[in-house]
DNA sequence: GTCTATAAAGCGATAGAC
DNA sequence: GTCTATCGCTTTATAGAC
């Protein structure tokens, strides 16, 4: 008798529209201009609905941000099977941040707001994501320095921020406004920089 | 009789004082987070009193933009005048970046409030001295280039907006929280990553 | 010119009917 | 469980007294 019930996957479903909504907004707009009311209309239902599900509006942040979280892990997954070498898999995976990013998909929050840092610090679900990713990626760093992939003189601590910041870099959304470069090389130059730096190795 | 008025002195004092508030909130708080009440009351004055200078909280936040990119010019000036070395103006002017953020005095606003952004466009005193530092920062970028000291396959665009965006990375707070380095450390480090990248020419 | 007081609107969150 | 309607609060901006 463990067959999921129909009403529960009908919720689920109607879940994954929520997050979906709010992925969208938070990737757009940002979290302080997104409202709850977009992401009810946004996922088709009404406000008080959506809050028999989501207590609050960051938890509705931080359901985006464990959603997202998750696609990196199964993206580190997956890199760990195809490739073997550690820079490699650093590059593989800010190449898919670029794109995720590119694609409007990626939801970044204001580092600013202290009330929902507050919130995100105390959300078992998000802390524990975040730091099975950053203990994943921080092995693949150590491994990278070792070999001389990575700056060994570099804290491996600013090279996972850095990894991190690029993942909503308003560079590429500058650049991509400009027009005169297609997705690709707009992913391609991003990458030389964060790897070479302006200087370029 | 050129001589400026005590009236006039006072005011511009004032509107100094209410400057420096927006400066420092929307270096702490950001844009959507501060209020005009703060502003008032942290530059000791009624709201009423701020709106007579003030029409709006977009003209604050143009105005507190207007002085940092001034300062930014300033310095663009003192470095052209020390240093001959087009990529070593380039450092310098990072690490300027990096040094005003660490005093908590970069202000920093959403690119994403598509309303505050209307208006910075059609900010003339505003657009003006963003135009004149682009081009100015815009001039060492391809001098540096020619001389091999910035990677000349990098559009100039690129890397002018890496620095642009290198003066509020989130990275520098983060890697503060952390404790474990001086300011001095701080802005080589970052300055480091910018210029060699994390493979570390 | 500076203030107190308030208008006007938006937002997060909830009550209560069905 | 879903909805409509509304509460309560915050925030931008202004009116009007002194």
């Amino acid at each position: 008798m463990a067959r999921v019930s129909l009403k529960e996957q009908m919720q689920r479903v109607r879940e994954d529209a929520i997050v979906d909504a709010v992925n969208q907004l938070l990737a757009t707009k940002g979290y302080e201009l997104m409202t709850v009311d977009e992401v009810a209309a946004e996922a088709g239902l009404a406000k008080a609905s959506l809050y028999k599900l989501f207590t609050s509006k960051e938890e509705l942040a931080a359901a985006a941000m464990v959603r997202v979280l998750e696609r990196a892990l199964a993206q580190a997954e997956a890199l760990e099977q195809q490739e073997a070498d550690a820079r490699a898999r650093l590059e593989a995976m800010v190449r898919w941040t670029l794109q995720v990013q590119l694609a409007g998909e990626m939801p970044t929050l204001p580092a600013q707001n202290s009330r929902l840092v507050a919130a995100l610090k105390g959300h078992r679900a998000y802390m524990d994501r975040l730091f099975e990713l950053s203990d994943r990626l921080g092995g693949w760093i150590v491994e990278a320095q070792k070999r001389g992939g990575v700056n060994p003189k570099l804290p491996s601590e600013l090279v996972l921020f850095t990894m991190f910041a690029r993942a909503c870099d308003p560079v590429l959304g500058m650049l991509k406004a400009s027009g005169q470069y297609s997705d690709e090389q707009l992913v391609e130059l991003l990458l030389a920089t964060t790897f070479q730096g302006l200087a370029g190795g």
